[in-house]
DNA sequence: ATATAAAATGAGAATTATTATCATTTATGG
DNA sequence: CCATAAATGATAATAATTCTCATTTTATAT
């Protein structure tokens, strides 16, 4: 039987304080919120375990908000609005696409593993700023 | 009258070597390709014309392929699909998710200005090749 | 318990995609 | 043809992420 993981301290930590955050962080905005309570801890193993957790779907790494990665600790389908104001990012649910999944194997022939929708614009509470 | 972009050869080259592409080349596959044309151009041109196109919609910058972004010519609606064998991309139909914009900015309130979906999986042919 | 092997860490160097700088050249509109 | 704005080429700079490697921690079998 092959160990994919074992337990470390560090990688705990990285997990929870994922967890805690409710935006969606970057690797330089968690390492600062870690480092409060392990100042210790090596930039080198949060991005490590970054890939580690997110290869295992344990969570999501964001893409579309380059130059950096945002991690996501909601596994669960969901999508993701960018507000080119704020620069927040919010969760969409996944109501808003059915079978999209089925639909495309169908339409292509292809095997889906992942997915994810990325929306830019506005959000409300920019919006009403304006 | 503000000039948004003057002519110039170069940017002309860019474009019509990346409609030559089925693929959806890297800026470093592309460099190689417009070399052959033209072996003076210099990166920093192709960078900051991939980017000046993109920034006015004639082009498309994917992302979801780290470390390095894909960018596409076709500007129609449409998503794109990953193979996580042959690493190659995509076009999928937009028809797979109709009305997702009106749907995500009632659901909202956001105003949404542009958005990508990106599948990853395994594409028909490297499937067949297991 | 203890030994052993596999996995994880910390520190910092290395990599690499992309952007910035700046002097020179090219395009545009009157 | 002139003035101005925009674009280029060459290269330096930046910054996010990965790599290296010696040391420490974890899991497992005896």
């Amino acid at each position: 039987m092959v160990i994919l993981m074992n337990y470390s301290k560090q990688r705990e930590l990285i997990l929870n304080t994922l967890k805690e955050n409710v935006v969606h962080p970057t690797a330089e905005y968690l390492y600062g919120k870690i480092k409060e309570k392990d100042p210790k801890i090596s930039l080198a193993t949060l991005y490590r375990n970054l890939n580690q957790l997110s290869d295992n779907g344990i969570i999501k790494k964001i893409d579309g908000l380059e130059p950096s990665s945002h991690f996501d600790h909601n596994t669960h389908e969901h999508y993701h609005f960018i507000c080119e104001k704020c620069k927040r990012v919010f969760d969409i649910s996944a109501d808003i696409a059915p079978d999209l999944i089925k639909k495309t194997e169908n339409s292509t022939g292809f095997e889906i593993q992942s997915h994810d929708i990325v929306f830019t614009g506005i959000c409300k509470e920019c919006k009403s700023k304006q």
